[in-house]
Parts: structure tokens; sequence; C-alpha cells
DNA sequence: TAGATTGTTAATCGATTAACAATC
DNA sequence: TAGATTGTTAATCGATTAACAATC
């Protein structure tokens, strides 16, 4: 018997497997029981056959003839994205983001529960929000040895971020989800996403730019 | 003389140009004046070949032997994702997330200028957050008028933010950034892009799953 | 059984990388 | 001129789509 390492899955098939989850949810909510990948394929804008391929790729979840099971399907897919548990936070900077993240209702009804925020400033210290209390950065490596995370969220401004990996790595934090504004890194077994802010609205001015050239050019042509 | 409609940048490539530009700034700041795609491909991790590829759709910047003047391939690229000049903004929903937003310093240093905020809440109308005023969503089309934007931001719940796409683009916004929960559809000349916050937490334990499976896997195989 | 739809392999398409002539 | 490095085409790689046998 061969015991394949499964292959690590192309950024663009994750990208879809949260939007599968959400479409299935929602499905599993209006009442469906059953579901064919044409009719997800309609209903996403993809192919079946992609979908087809997507889900093979973990094995498979459906019956021949009959489609997939939307409740087994979305349960099978949360076990992929290893949602189907609680994930604890810890936000680090209490400000303008940090506070509006710790307060941001969509995460706790998903599994993600912010249970603590850090923060160098003495006013902001002790406070609350959210239901979640400030502590200390001074303080960051015990309160976490006390209460250990899975997640930190990094929202300080962006000449401090980097230093903030090693002793977060060493409290057992396994992902880091990064919006200063720096390509953080740290050891190779921690994933480390480096949001960008910016970088989405430079996105979104690049498509608006490149429809309006190409909205011009296609007039131009048909003069 | 063919007059080619420039083709749609890939996904893979629109998100390569805003690092790019963020790394050109850099380099700028500490004096390079001039660049090998072979030198910016080592601080990226891409390849060379890439890098030119990349370039060279736009119409390429660079001098055979030289490579490349980081200040004039900065602005290329500048001039590519539209951001050598100010883009005004709208934020809908004065909550934690529209709040943290007009707040944040990262977007006005990039010429992304919030101009104005808006909310159903008469608690909060009237209020300024981050020199942002709060005005009512029932002037938002009136407001507009007066001052328009470009991009316009969605903060608000999922379940009013599909009916605010129809007003804000007969206001003349170009572009739409979501954070509400649902994936808005608008005309298509408009470029939405839906954010989904959770999605990014789920692509993060995702990773963080398989690299702790591919890990036990591996563990086994050497048994 | 007949119709439907998966699981899976093969074909196609597009993106990345390699190679090298052009030229600074 | 010799060395360096781009611009650009060709080769490779990987992701998406098509096709269809398996089977509900």
């Amino acid at each position: 018997m061969t015991n394949r390492i499964p292959e690590r899955a192309s950024d663009a098939m994750m990208r879809r497997l949260p939007a599968y989850y959400r479409q299935l949810t929602e499905l599993e909510s209006i009442g469906f029981i059953d579901l064919s990948s044409k009719e997800l394929a309609r209903r996403m804008g993809l192919t079946d056959s992609q979908i087809r391929h997507d889900f093979n790729a973990f094995g498979g979840f459906g019956r021949r003839g009959r489609g997939y099971n939307v409740a087994l399907l979305r349960r099978s897919i949360g076990d992929i994205l290893d949602i189907n548990r609680k994930h604890k936070l810890a936000i680090v900077g209490a400000g303008n983001i940090g506070r509006a993240l710790s307060m941001y209702s969509g995460f706790d009804s998903q599994g993600f529960h912010v249970s603590v925020l850090f923060d160098n400033d003495p006013a902001l210290v002790g406070k609350k929000f959210g239901g979640v209390r400030v502590y200390s950065v001074s303080n960051m490596t015990k309160q976490l040895q006390k209460n250990p995370v899975d997640i930190a969220v990094i929202t300080t401004p962006a000449d401090v971020a980097q230093a903030l990996v090693e002793p977060l790595v060493a409290a057992g934090v396994k992902g880091i989800w990064n919006f200063a504004a720096v390509d953080l890194t740290g050891p190779e077994d921690v994933i480390i996403s480096n949001v960008h802010l910016t970088d989405q609205l430079m996105m979104l001015t690049f498509r608006m730019h490149e429809k309006q050239v190409m909205e011009q050019k296609s007039a131009w042509v048909q003069e």
C-alpha cells in the first residue's frame, strides 16, 4: 500500500473552498437535500467538471446517478477547511482595525473566537472591546501560555509587526493573519497571510482603469 | 495598423502588480537607480523570466544590457494601476469596520481619500470619524451628486448591501469594495470586489490543517 | 431497465519558465 | 569590443474542461 502524501492544493482551488462552503450552507438552509455538480456549477458560475474535480481531489463525496448530499458535502468541506471546530484568535494591536475585528460579528458564528487583545498603549490596557479585554504586549507570552490561541491577527503599525512573530510562534500560534503593511516571515511550519489592504484598492483601480481603456479602444476601432 | 484591444490581465498577474509597486517604492527610497529583473526576482521570490514577461505585457520599460530605471518603472506600474492620481472613496456603513477604514492611515498616502461616510443610524449622522462626516443614507444620492466619488466601500449588514449598488452606480461609482458577507452583483461596467473576511480565515485554517496533515503523513511513512 | 450523474482519464488551454537573439 | 540584460519566442508545466465508463 502506498502512503501518498497529499499534494498541496493550488491557491486557485483553495480560494474556491470557502465559496463552496458558503453556497452549501445557503442551499442547506433553504432545504436542499441532494445537489448535482451541474446545479452547483450554475449557481456559482463554474463548470460542473471543475467542481467534480475539486471534490474528488479530497476523496469524492457524491453518489453516481444521484449527486451530492448537501449536508454531508457541507460537513466534508468544513472538515477540509478545518472549521468544524472552534479556533481561538488573539488580536495584537488594539487600534482602529484591531478593535473593529474584535467587535466583528461574523467570526463567532463560524467558530472563530477572538479571546484576547494586546496593545502597547497603557491607556488601552484593561479596556474591553466587543467583550474582549486588552492586555499589555509585554505580558503577551505569559497570557498566551495561560490561554493559548491558534491564530494571531496582527493590526499594529508596520514597523513593530515582524518583531511579534517570534514570541507568537513560541507561544504556539500556527497561523498569522497580518494587516500591517509589511510582508512578514516566520518558520515554515507557521502559515502567514499578509493582507495589504491598499493592494486590494489598487487591484480595484487597476480593473476599473483596464475596463475604461478597453472601452475606449473598442469604440475607437468601431469608428 | 491593427488596433489590438489589450487583453484582460489574469488574476494571477494582477495580484503581482501592487507587490511590484511596493517593492519598487521601497527600492527607490533606499536609493536604487537601476535594477535588473534578476535582482528584483531574487528580492520578491519570483523568476526573472516572469518579471520580464509581466512588464512586457504592458509595453516593456527596460533597456537591454542595463536593466530597468527604478523611478520610471515605479511610475509606469503606478500608471497601469491608475494610482498616480487621487481616488475619492465613500464608505457606506459607519459600523466598526466602516469607521476603522475611515480612520485607517494607510490609504491617504497612496492617493485613496475617504471623503464621506453614510449610515442609517440617526445617532451617527453628523458625527465625524477620522475627520470624515457621516451623512444619512437617505441623502446619499444627493450628497454624491454634489461630491462624486470613484469608489464605494460597503461595510453594512449583508441584508441591505445589494440594495445600495443601484443608487451608488447611478451616482457614478465605478468600483465597489464590498465587506458585507454577500456576493454583490451590478452592471458589467462596474468592478465589484467581494472581500468575505471569514473566507480569509478559512483559507488560513485550511493551510494550517493541510500542513499538519502532511507532517503526520510524512512522519508515518518514515516509520 | 432507462436516465442521471458521478469519478476519472484524456484533451485543451493558459500561465510559467527556459532559451536566446537583439542591443545597451 | 566583451559582458550584461532585455524583449520575445518556444518549451514546459499545471489547471481547466471535455469525454465517457462506471454505477446509482
